[in-house]
RNA sequence: GGCGAGGUAGCUCAGUUGGUAGAGCACACGACUGAAAAUCGUGGUGUCGCCGGUUCGAUUCCGGCCCUCGCCA
């Protein structure tokens, strides 16, 4: 396969698999070149509290899209869906094997497909929209969208504030509103190169435990005092929203853990809805198995 | 030992003027198209401390006991 990708829940070891399995590939003389899909990993200065790959495994694989946008920055999956399809491309052109990475299920498959996403809103209209918000909650744009557009208000729950938001932005902005249902190509199965892609799951209670050690370790390891700096730096919006950029800033690690499984949680539900995915269980396993068994179906 | 407060879901707690209970969090599952580590939806939790009494019926009222916390000795 040209294109092979690793997906799976925070603290599954997905880093370590891909450093293993590129060693293997080089062995067969592949040139492989991992790429991050990962929504806060692309974040400068947050790499410890991100978990992104350090040094040591940088030095072993190289990696691209990790700690290329300053923490003031806003970033986006559409943002990311052009880097990603150039690294790739530029990857493959080049003779080299690209090894898709990352835990954030939207930029994987925005990564791997073409999605169609809608522009973004300009700031001002996001602005606009997001004081509204403020001050008279999401049910009542909620309504104001269905008097608008009851379709697409029918398909969005009143709660839900992000996307009761976008839906209102799009509109502003006189654009359609995205694919729903079965025009979705948010789960297509057709790739833009063909592609191995491997989800990684570990039972649960060893991944709870590697969760919490990891977060320790991070802590340990100076995620707060990173944060404290990307708070000083003025950090992004988009930025602050990593797993306890507010949590180390208020000091509770417990709740920066409980917000880690959580997430790791969502992301096996992703996981589990990507077509075509071959399911790893790692559980108890070294990444140099776990890698030897991608490199076999590869 | 005395006085006071309290023992209800895994945790923190609400409640029942007597008809066997509910929030948040945790946990499980799901949704997801330029904020996605975001934002939402659904779900079960239980000898209501123990033993008696009153009552058709007690987690609720009464008595005793046990335990926890605080103050005093």
């Amino acid at each position: 396969m040209p294109v092979i990708a690793i997906f799976g829940p925070t603290g599954v070891g997905k880093t370590a698999v891909a450093v293993a399995l590129a060693e293997l590939l080089r062995g067969r003389g592949e040139d492989p070149v991992a790429v991050s899909a990962d929504a806060l990993q692309v974040y400068q200065g947050l790499g410890t509290l991100t978990g992104a790959a350090g040094a040591a495994e940088r030095a072993r694989l190289e990696h691209r899209l990790l700690g290329i946008v300053p923490v003031s920055e806003e970033f986006s999956a559409g943002r990311f869906a052009e880097l990603a399809h150039r690294e790739i491309d530029d990857a493959l052109a080049g003779g080299r094997l690209p090894i898709v990475v990352g835990g954030t299920g939207l930029y994987l498959q925005s990564a791997l497909c073409e999605l169609d996403l809608r522009p973004p809103p300009p700031a001002a209209l996001r602005a606009r929209i997001a004081a509204q918000l403020a001050e008279r909650g999401a049910a009542a744009l909620h309504e104001e969208l269905e008097q608008r557009s009851p379709v697409v208000a029918a398909g969005i729950d009143p709660s839900d504030s992000s996307r009761v938001t976008r839906a209102l932005e799009l509109m502003e902005m006189g654009e359609e509103p995205p694919p729903a249902g079965d025009h979705s190509r948010l789960w297509t199965a057709q790739t833009r190169h063909p592609t191995l892609l491997c989800g990684l799951v570990m039972e649960r209670d060893e991944l709870y435990a590697r969760i919490d050690a990891r977060v320790e370790e991070m802590a340990a390891a100076g995620a707060v005092e990173e944060v404290r700096r990307a708070e000083a730096a003025g950090a992004s919006r988009t930025a602050r929203a990593a797993l306890g950029y507010e949590e180390l800033l208020a000091g509770d690690i417990d709740a920066m853990k409980r917000r880690t499984r959580n997430y790791a949680r969502r992301q096996l539900t992703w996981m589990r809805k990507l077509p075509s995915v071959h399911t790893i269980d790692v559980t108890g396993r070294d990444p140099r198995s776990v890698a030897e068994e991608i490199a076999r179906l590869a």
